[in-house]
DNA sequence: CACAGTACTTACTCTAGGGTTAGTACAATT
DNA sequence: AATTGTACTAACCCTAGAGTAAGTACTGTG
């Protein structure tokens, strides 16, 4: 943890933003670029630590752990840890996190219409303006 | 524009991940802090330049500018010029851009149902270890 | 005995995003 | 003649987030 600057805008967005904007309430809590992934991979119901890092293979380790404990922290996921040995660490959304399905839904559905919109326009720009193969 | 790590794991994920996690797709088009509220904010209809600086008052200009840029060049808004002095530019959403409007009221929702959610929480945290006042 | 597998932790570097301040052209208003 | 307003642009600096690489404790398996 670094400490945070006093000035910074987005610090400031937190404290008046929440009636204002909700979206920036909601930055302030799934923003980023990993959040919202581990986030999507858990709505399929818990999975181990090492489920999760298979399931999004780009991510480094130091990634994944670190933004597991931001989502704990943040009422998001729950971790559960069986003392054994070898250790056995599960993660699962709390009820905040589950009320996401429908936000992470309507994304994905979003990106799949979204590229039949942009295929449709490469193929428009095309006709426009037809390249020799 | 800066030059981008070719060994970026962000920078893989782009390449193979587009039909394994939808949701990695899209956080490449309106990932970061200020693209979701600004999209928001035009989900209303187009605005000038500083309606949308009024709208959102803790950005600041060269962030601002910046994401408009950034989102005009990835089709979600159009920028719209008049040839006066003083200048007078007009953003509105594309196609993609509206078809983002079940997402962002869905991130709403989310925002107020979570509310209540974290409200009764810590209401219940309080019964269950009393503090004195 | 070496190695794999579990779920991490630590230490280092680098860079993209963000913040601050100042400046631009031009016209209308005061 | 000075100020206001518009929509930016440019120059800096700083830091949070991301990447790399290595190490930890312990056990079961070959």
């Amino acid at each position: 943890m670094t400490a945070i600057k006093e000035s910074s805008t987005i610090q400031e967005n937190k404290r008046f933003v929440f009636d204002e904007c909700p979206i920036a309430y909601a930055m302030d809590r799934i923003g980023g670029y990993w959040k919202p992934i581990i986030l999507y991979h858990l709505l399929g119901g818990s999975k181990r630590y090492s489920e999760i890092r298979k399931c999004i293979p780009t991510i480094t380790e130091k990634m994944l752990i670190q933004h597991l404990k931001q989502l704990e922290n943040d009422q998001l996921i729950i971790r559960e840890a069986k003392p054994i040995v070898p250790p056995h660490v599960t993660y699962s959304l709390t009820a905040s996190g589950k009320a996401l399905r429908p936000v992470l839904y309507a994304l994905a559905e979003w990106v799949v219409e979204d590229s039949k919109i942009t295929a449709k326009r490469i193929s428009k720009d095309l006709k426009d303006f037809p390249v020799s193969v």
